[in-house]
DNA sequence: CTGAAAGCGCTAACAA
DNA sequence: TTGTTAGCGCTTTCAG
């Protein structure tokens, strides 16, 4: 039982037994054009005699061609969400270095619509050969798309998109479904009648909100399940460590009773502080994402649950199979790719 | 901001920079030897300063020379565990492509060690550039890895392994904490009294225990969180269905109050028959391994956990950095990889 | 429309 | 120990 990898038959055995040149094989393979008919139908039927295949180390050594795929992602500083997205970028690229790929980055400020349109622009100027990027600001989004159909450029999301795009693929999670997730390891085994819920502030620019789905899909899963659970919903500045201290702390002194806390953004480190300095016992607190914080706040056993997938798979496959496309041709197998959620848990987290 | 990832610089910029030739560049690159320690350290430097990566397709393009792995596992059917082994090795020889790698597939029967012997003597005869393996006849692996090694040839294990052994590299997971993590899901946020643990009637022929590590770690983490708590050992055969149901049946009318079931084993879906038909709200039930069968059982509820891996990870990663070493000479970060411990649940299974 | 030929970056055999 | 050089299979001008 085995498998080989390369194949013996050149462009130059073709050539041969079609008594044309290797330029005209070529030509033919690539459909480039300018070869009569009679001559297409000879190469091809000596291709299919030899059953050859062209072989792609070559081809990408001997092509000039370079493609460009541009990235349209929010900015980010280290350790938060979007530079491990980045990094998937990153690693996609090498794996298939040997094209002559590069890829643009373009990243906007999320808070920013005016930065976001700064990044289409100049997108849209430099004829990439695809855009891989992820959608917050939804109208824009769409208006963006529909200019990039016009030009016949292909794109693809990554971690959320416009369901109503003609996108070539998507590579993410159900976010709603990992929201209810949440919500089941929150409460499993437990009578809940009460959950914090601590949401983030979010200045008046922002429009968007891009946890929506999630926390709609943990709501949902508490109210179908405990229909009588109260939920407490906090606000928290981002931004400021000891508002977000006093905040929680005083809330909790007025609601020792509530022993569930959940957070639906990214950021459950933020109140890893206030967890630090007021242990107890019975509390639970489950979180989404493996920010490296959160992770922290996990392994010391502050969180105990965190949702999450593996963020840097998402656009290294979003981008791998999106260049499959745009390089070799190969259409991706399925529309709409969700990748797994993984439950983190201090206990499984040693190896990850 | 933009990264390109297909780097310009060649072997001849280094070489030029270096001031020695391209073959130089490349005997310091592939370690081919017969460079002096000299222009070894000046040609690294050089390349670390330029940031020179191989251009694998050029590399492969000119190379002629062959890698065979053989690949000794067990034979398997369609949806059974070793598929997935399979496709992890396919999966990594594609990834890898470009080097002219071709894999031997040694597919031995696991109840028959003359069919296992014969795969070994095959391998011997084929001269390979490596092994990839796994190990369950114990004594014949230790003999062969021994012929492997008077031989020059490197091995590694996949999914399990033989500590004693030289091999170059292990990926799998920690049984003994697979266990634990399996205890901790089965009992967390309750108070357990009782736990029905189920074993399988292995016959004589099988002396292996394979499963012991993993059991040891289940029961060294009740025994540590749960002092009083009481274990009811069960044997079941895993051919007889209709007596599997019935030894199941009498022990929980004996003992309703046993509501904690746990399997250490992979096979967790021979009980699914006696759940489904006694049905209990207040049931638990935990298992391990994805296999199809227990994913269903998982999927009807019938098993709340279910403690797995990503079983074709584990062969991907085995082959690409067995061949990392083989190919390039990197050696192995680590002898032993452990991979990340999944924890599944009806909730996170779809997209698995 | 078609052919010839110069590379793409690297390897490996041979020379030195 | 090192340098030189002929390819690997394909693409892409440039002439016809």
């Amino acid at each position: 039982m085995s498998k080989r990898s390369s194949d013996q038959i050149t462009i130059f055995d073709v050539a041969k037994r079609a008594k044309v040149s290797r330029g005209t094989v070529d030509r033919v393979v690539y459909k480039r054009g300018r070869v009569s008919q009679n001559t297409i139908e000879k190469v091809q039927k000596v291709i299919a005699e030899l059953g050859y295949t062209p072989n792609q180390n070559a081809s990408s050594l001997a092509s000039k061609r370079e493609y460009t795929i541009a990235c349209l992602i929010p900015q980010f500083r280290e350790g938060e969400y979007w530079e491990k997205i980045y990094e998937g970028f990153i690693k996609g690229a090498r794996a298939i270095s040997g094209y002559n790929l590069r890829l643009e980055f373009e990243l906007y400020d999320q808070t920013d619509l005016e930065s976001y349109l700064r990044c289409c622009e100049r997108i849209l100027e430099m004829h990439p050969s695809g855009v891989v990027m992820n959608a917050v600001f939804k109208e824009a989004v769409i208006q963006f798309a529909q200019r990039l159909e016009s030009l016949n450029i292909p794109y693809a999301f990554v971690d959320n998109k416009v369901d109503e795009l003609n996108y070539l693929l998507y590579y993410g999670v159900d976010p709603y479904k990992s929201g209810a997730l949440g919500a089941f390891l929150l409460t499993t085994r437990c009578d809940v009648k009460d959950i914090a819920l601590i949401r983030l502030i979010r200045d008046s620019k922002h429009k968007a909100d891009p946890n929506a789905p999630r926390r709609h899909g943990f709501l949902d899963y508490i109210e179908e399940n405990y229909p009588h659970c109260k939920i407490h919903t906090l606000f928290i500045s981002p931004e400021d460590a000891q508002s977000t201290y006093q905040t929680l702390k005083e809330f909790f002194t007025a609601h020792p009773e509530v022993r569930h806390i959940a957070m639906t953004n990214s950021r459950v480190f933020l109140i890893d502080d206030y967890l630090r300095r007021n242990p107890d016992p019975n509390r639970i607190v489950v979180g989404f994402d493996d920010l490296d914080r959160n992770l922290a706040s996990l392994r010391e056993g502050h969180v105990e649950y965190l949702v999450t997938r593996h963020i840097p798979m998402q656009s290294y496959l979003a981008l791998t199979s999106f260049t499959d496309y745009i390089i070799k041709g190969i259409t991706p197998p399925r529309h709409n790719n969700y990748v797994h959620m993984d439950i983190l848990h201090r206990r499984n987290l040693d190896d990850y």
